[in-house]
DNA sequence: TTGAAAGCGCTAACAC
DNA sequence: GTGTTAGCGCTTTCAA
């Protein structure tokens, strides 16, 4: 019952136990038609490598890392999915570790996981995919990895990546509010670490600057990804002489503070003020009313990303890919209420 | 900078490789002068065991299996936490893996995937663990395992496990709004094929009877772990002559429905109607008001059985234990109005 | 393009 | 109590 060995194969093969490594992992060096003969036999066998031993043998344990420092469990989740869906698509294992994206020891702290467990190499996710220098270090150390980032175009630089165009999906939501007719729109920022917080808010900018709305310092307020600060700076919007009459916030649990708040101050969304988030986690639809977000695929990035890393591992270098947000309109989003006449451009 | 190996540790501390071997598993039969060497030797060479070559080696890989069926992210990563923190404190690795509870197929799924990996044994959660046939399977397959369960006492059965006493905690949970003054209390039922729901709805029931409440069918609501579900449940709720003045969801995310039905239903929340849930997911922190629920350690409990897990393996059983999740008390509830004179019990 | 031999780091079984 | 020997299933030389 316990799974054929590569011997058993070899020898149902009729070929060195050498050979059926060599198919296994892809090796170019194996006529084809030995090669067919060692997948039959594997498929009759239902071999399946055992990863112990290639790890003890090989020269690292054909298991890959997926590294994150981010406190949403939704997301965690989506991404651990994508990499799994990737490792045993490719017969790779996958080990899963949090760490401190602000510590000075980073890349060291990366490499002694990746040389404890001999790992193959470690898929990046945002915000430690952002830090330059820890990045630099790994590539000394020969660790191989692959970022997911934000940015709207591909980076092409050294390093592989998935490239995320946070800036172009803000760009949509705050159109879609702009096109609602809001003029006054508040934006709550997500944390300075993260990248992606300054391509949100381009995209905010831009949409704003195409649509002729001037920007208001006012209506900009700074925190992190967190529900208390959505909660804490929309209230601080309503607060002000004019508020907005839209909010985006700049990740779901942004916006769920903010629908709180407004909740709380007595207002009625989308009636007396539109809120729009960020993500899609399943948060955004928990709400009521519940959010208009920007679709954020983390399992399909993810698996991506292993894919690309994986590749690598095995010699075939894979070009980057980009994804794009898409925009998901659901009830909290609403024209604002017709108080004064307002200007309406485009 | 690679790990030190057992060889190394064996020639500094001047004694076999078997016998550090012994030293590193906790074996009893070493001489406490010659595990104090070892024990030296470990440390200054900064010797951590090979999880591969131990579970090429040896008869388990040294890794178990955390085994879970639920959609709930905070739920699984709350596990995850737990299974890891007790993993890396006994230098054991950890496989995670989703499973379909109420596949025909349960038992032999979970043998292939501990057998493939050689899992040393496996931590079943809710609802997988109380699949009482393929329990057994899995106990004639020789596979150890660890469940967690719903139950107000230790079940005392062949196989061990942590209980949580749902019944405990949702009595409570229904105590506290019966104490508030509410008589007549909604209950949004979880699941069926969760045993801990049939738990808290006879915590509901024992409440209601302790406090000379008769129990009325209209206000039981059946129904799964969603938020739809909660939100279709609350509104059947209002839709009754005698409408609830609070109401119980089965979980958090059943509760957040029941949240979003009352102010899409244009009722203040605990003003017209006070909500309570169960688990106490950052969820309920981030819905406004915050969802008074009972706090279920989802780590803890992991932790402990991952602790029970890992030393039955080494052969040192340890006693079921027991855990309540714990009240807490938020802004969702509060005083019924005042409508009509209402009885107070007690 | 293929194969033979050696060994990864550890534990099992058995000796002493 | 402790050491010895063999071998887990694979990859890595290196040779053919």
């Amino acid at each position: 019952m316990e799974s054929a060995t590569l011997d058993d194969v070899a020898s149902k093969a009729g070929v060195s136990a050498k050979t059926v490594s060599r198919v296994v992992n892809g090796e170019r060096s194996v006529r084809p038609q030995t090669r067919e003969r060692v997948l039959r036999a594997i498929e009759q066998l239902g071999y399946r490598p055992n990863l112990l031993a290639r790890g003890l043998s090989g020269a690292h344990a054909y298991t890959v890392g997926l590294i994150y420092d981010n406190p949403n469990a939704y997301y965690i989740i989506a991404m651990q999915q994508g990499a799994l869906t990737a490792c045993d698509a490719l017969n790779f294992g996958l080990q899963i570790r949090t760490c401190n994206s602000r510590s000075p020891a980073l890349a060291e702290d990366l490499r002694n996981f990746v040389h404890r467990s001999r790992l193959s190499g470690l898929v990046l996710t945002t915000p430690v995919s952002e830090r330059a220098a820890s990045l630099r270090k790994l590539a000394a150390y020969d660790i191989p990895f692959v970022r997911i980032l934000s940015a709207a175009d591909d980076p092409d630089d050294e390093f592989p990546c998935v490239y995320v165009d946070d800036r172009d999906a803000a760009y949509a939501i705050v159109s879609h509010l702009l096109q609602l007719g809001h003029v006054r729109i508040g934006f709550l920022q997500g944390g300075k670490h993260h990248h992606a917080s300054a391509e949100r808010l381009k995209g905010y900018k831009d949409a704003l600057q195409h649509y002729g709305v001037p920007l208001r310092k006012e209506l900009m307020i700074a925190g992190d990804y967190v529900f208390d600060d959505g909660f804490r700076g929309a209230r601080r919007l309503f607060d002000l002489a004019e508020p907005p009459t839209a909010i985006f916030g700049c990740n779901d649990e942004i916006a769920a503070g903010a629908l709180a708040a407004a909740q709380a101050a007595g207002l009625h969304v989308p009636y007396d003020v539109s809120i729009a988030g960020f993500e899609d986690s399943p948060f955004s639809r928990h709400s009521w009313p519940p959010l208009t977000t920007a679709r954020q695929r983390a399992d399909v990035i993810v698996e991506r990303a292993t894919r690309m890393l994986i590749s690598r591992i095995n010699g075939n270098d894979i070009e980057n890919e980009g994804f794009t947000p898409e925009l998901v309109v659901r009830g909290s989003t609403a024209p604002p209420r017709p108080k004064r006449r307002q200007r309406k451009r485009r």
